[in-house]
DNA sequence: AGTGGCTCCTGGCGGC
DNA sequence: TGCCGCCAGGAGCCAC
């Protein structure tokens, strides 16, 4: 599922390849894909030139001339940067942008979670309100998750996925996150002491880090607009990996249910409570 | 306000 | 072999 990561590889890809082409007409197949309908996005968006594209959490922002469009891949979005030869999926597009007379961004998405916005740049402000700090931006300090911590009686995995604390953190990452730092995904988010919430903070940007170097994880369906896979989902320590020997202790992952997501960790490396002696790192 | 449960949606898979 | 039913999960909504 395309978190943080795997949404920063799409930016990076379309990078390459949107920038200076013109939003001729957005098609959409599926109405569900979008509150507005095709006339209004189509208002905002057609016959502008694309700018640039930024991320901010699991939203990925395409600036236009005069207005910001925003995508989110939600479970099974795929982007893919097409040329009409290239044969049309099995399922319609919920969503193309055709980008020229031979050039389109399709939008696949088999679960239909995924959302398509368009507005004027002085609303994104509002549109991210609710969205806490970039995990790779100056706000989120060891300070901020400290004090976004405290007091709080929620397992540290719903801390984890909770997008107004920190964007972008799915349950790919929170687990393995959970993992790097040694902590229980049951343990109460506020009873994460000074130096737990340091290591938290090192293993966020740590295994965020590392999805990105690795094209994020293709589980699922995920893989970049070229088609191309990630290779994340190799180096994962717990996610998905319940009953399998732990990498560095070998003891049996355990899977359980919180918040109703499966949520995986070591019994051994992540004690329910707080790890005093052993240091042993997650490599 | 914070928390947890429910809902959307459908491909894939387990079980019989 | 085939079909039924369940499950995954991001985020929004609702109830407490």
């Amino acid at each position: 599922m395309p978190e943080l990561p795997e949404v920063e590889t799409v930016r990076r890809r379309l990078l390459t390849c949107l920038p200076g082409l013109i939003v001729r007409e957005v098609v959409i197949n599926d109405s569900a894909v979008s509150a507005q309908g095709a006339a209004d996005v189509n208002a905002l968006l057609a016959g502008r030139r694309i700018l640039g594209l930024r991320r901010r959490g699991k939203y990925l922002i395409v600036d236009v001339e005069g207005a910001v469009a925003v995508i989110h891949l939600r479970m099974t979005g795929q982007l893919l940067f097409a040329d009409e030869s290239m044969p049309a999926a099995a399922r319609p597009a919920r969503f193309v942008w055709e980008l020229g007379p031979r050039t389109q961004l399709r939008f696949q998405d088999a679960r239909r979670f995924g959302r398509l916005w368009a507005f004027r740049p002085e609303d994104e402000e509002t549109f991210f309100a609710q969205l806490g700090p970039e995990p790779f931006g100056p706000a989120f300090t060891v300070e901020y998750l400290r004090s976004a911590l405290r007091g709080r009686t929620a397992p540290l995995k719903s801390f984890l996925l909770d997008q107004r604390r920190i964007a972008g953190v799915g349950n790919i990452y929170a687990d393995e996150a959970l993992f790097r730092a040694r902590l229980h995904p049951l343990r109460p988010a506020g009873s994460v002491g000074p130096r737990e919430a340091q290591r938290l903070h090192a293993a966020l940007l740590e295994t965020l880090q590392a999805g990105i170097e690795h094209n994020g994880s293709s589980i699922e369906s995920f893989m970049d607009p070229m088609g191309e896979r990630g290779s994340f989902q190799e180096m994962l320590n717990v996610y998905q990996r319940g009953g399998l020997p732990c990498r560095v202790c070998g003891t049996a992952i355990r899977r359980v249910v919180v918040g109703g997501r499966g949520t995986h960790f070591c019994p051994r490396c992540q004690p329910a409570r707080g790890a005093t002696g052993k240091r042993r790192g997650a490599g």
